[in-house]
DNA sequence: CTGAAAGCGCTAACAC
DNA sequence: GTGTTAGCGCTTTCAG
């Protein structure tokens, strides 16, 4: 057995009570006899359990972030992921708060409550990363009355927040700068038909077009995935030549390399024969020749932020619960 | 305050050990009784309490993946710390055990060694990712005796594990593909001087080298840092034009890619008048144009081997302490 | 089969 | 200032 607080009391020749008082700040206790304590434990290498400290009472109550389906959509965002967490852990470690990273699947989440897991796992809150509306922590986190922010898909609910993109507004804005650039007809290849931020994107492809007196040219749907969506466009540009869409407004970065690689390899060049412009702001977007016209959602921003808003909730502070992180624009050769 | 085994027991109007009971799984309990508190634990929302389970000696023991420097070196390797993570979770999930991801930084590792950190979190052991040489925990772990998996750098101890490439053998191989292909005077981009796995990249291709009786042209130093090494690179062609070293053997996917850029904008063309090596198998160095010939570490594989290991360390099964996952070439045009 | 009771390590009153 | 003690929620003997 690891040594406890009693083993460190008896060599310190007090009793355990004064040597938990020392351990926690308290001042009512002489120096000498702090000293003697610290001492003492520092030779017996005693490390106070958590467990313990957490059942009488003195939550240590750290916070989590939750990646959902990150083991099935392997690949696609991984640097989104990244970012995200790189974002989250800086407001941790900035702030002095632990934030342990669990990632549960579909199947977990049905399981087990989000409740159940917060309460298992001693945690005051989590921010949720990657849910789908099919998911089951997508109706759970609305009744659960505990802490919870969720990243890029809105849900209401006593103590949840919510912090995301404002996806039609930068898809209307991504959309304008291709018609500007002087093409007319214009194809979107989106993501998956029912994911929330697709639904927003498109909207803003479509208003972007109506506002300019356009029309979609066509629209497809991809599962956010290279080889898929170069195969649909090769497919497309095979049957059609520039005939029909000479742009390519995708729903993000993998959807526009997988184009922009069609686009090549039918013998047509990215940027003069063919716009195309991606989402996302990943970094091969940028290495790709000629880089991608993308929109960055700062996603390191947003688990920042998430964080932030969490611990607000979870320390009962004053917050808004919604919140839009503002992207840029970054304009490239591809159109 | 929650819903605790008093309440249930109350409820189903048994005594809290027969609640315990049922709940375990024992099987000296009469369906009748155990149905009964199932099912008023359910109406209640009983969630058992983990701290206290901890304490009464039922150790839960989950395991961490603990990423060292994680929030320093951004950007640096994240697929490659997504793979490993991808790896060691998947097992988590196949053998349903819990891995919870902390990041820690070289000052947190300095706070609090790597004992105090497992006990404070009721952790059975941790697999290691990132760690340097001067991180506190690489002595920590040497001397502690939980069990530890490492990733990619070694450290004997007692109940330490390691999971890695054979760097070695890995780099004379691929070195010996540029000689192949026709080059005599190379340089090697290699990573920081320091670090272990550079030390013997390099020890791989100057014995590659060695073997076709040839000597290094060139051999410089980058940060694993694209821009870093694209300046170096243009710098070094500027130069010497084609007059030293035509083939430049680089530590990393990342360094290779910047020296691409570099030939590039130099008006040369890149698996023709240089060629170029990577390492890593990164998806960027795929996407390139030519995709560079580099060498996939398998660190999903490696991911998941450090959690089996690990896991049979923590159960105190026989297992190998030292595991050496294969690594794949992937040639292509750029050499 | 089930109840009663002794802790697990720690905190927080409450004494002295 | 410091010792004493009653729990926190749970598991696990030990009786019956």
């Amino acid at each position: 057995m690891a040594v406890s607080i009693r083993d460190v009391a008896k060599a310190a020749g007090v009793s355990i009570g004064t040597v938990s008082r020392a351990f926690n700040g308290y001042s009512d206790i002489k120096d000498e006899t702090r000293d003697k304590i610290i001492r003492s434990a520092k030779e017996l290498g005693y490390v106070p359990n958590l467990s313990a400290k957490m059942l009488s009472g003195k939550a240590h109550r750290s916070m989590a972030v939750i990646l959902s389906g990150f083991m099935v959509d392997r690949g696609l965002t991984e640097e989104l992921v990244i970012k995200m967490l790189h974002g989250a852990l800086e407001y941790g470690q900035e702030q002095n708060v632990e934030f342990a990273v669990y990632a549960l699947s579909s199947d977990q989440q049905r399981e087990k409550s989000f409740d159940q897991f917060l309460a298992e796992h001693s945690l005051a809150g989590a921010m949720v990363f990657g849910l789908k509306t099919s998911d089951a922590y997508y109706e759970n986190i609305a009744t659960s009355g505990a802490p919870c922010v969720l990243v890029d898909i809105e849900i209401k609910g006593e103590k949840v927040g919510f912090v995301g993109t404002d996806d039609h507004a930068a898809f209307a804005e991504i959309t304008d700068l291709v018609i500007e650039s002087g093409h007319r007809r214009i194809a979107l290849f989106n993501g998956r038909k029912q994911a929330k931020v697709c639904e927003l994107r498109q909207k803003g492809f479509l208003d972007s077009l109506k506002k300019h007196g356009l029309k979609a040219e066509e629209i497809a749907y991809t599962d956010f995935n290279l080889d898929q969506s170069q195969q649909m466009a090769m497919d497309y540009i095979k049957e059609n030549g520039k005939t029909k869409a000479t742009a390519f407004v995708c729903a993000s970065d993998l959807i526009a390399l997988g184009v922009c690689n069609a686009i090549r390899k039918s013998g047509y060049v990215v940027g003069k024969d063919f716009a195309v412009t991606g989402f996302d702001g990943l970094r091969i977007a940028n290495l790709s020749d000629p880089a991608v016209t993308t929109v960055d959602q700062n996603m390191e921003k947003k688990g920042y932020a998430a964080a932030q808003m969490l611990h607000a909730i979870v320390e009962g502070k004053e917050t808004e619960r919604k919140l839009l992180i503002p992207y840029t624009v970054l304009k490239y050769d591809s159109i």
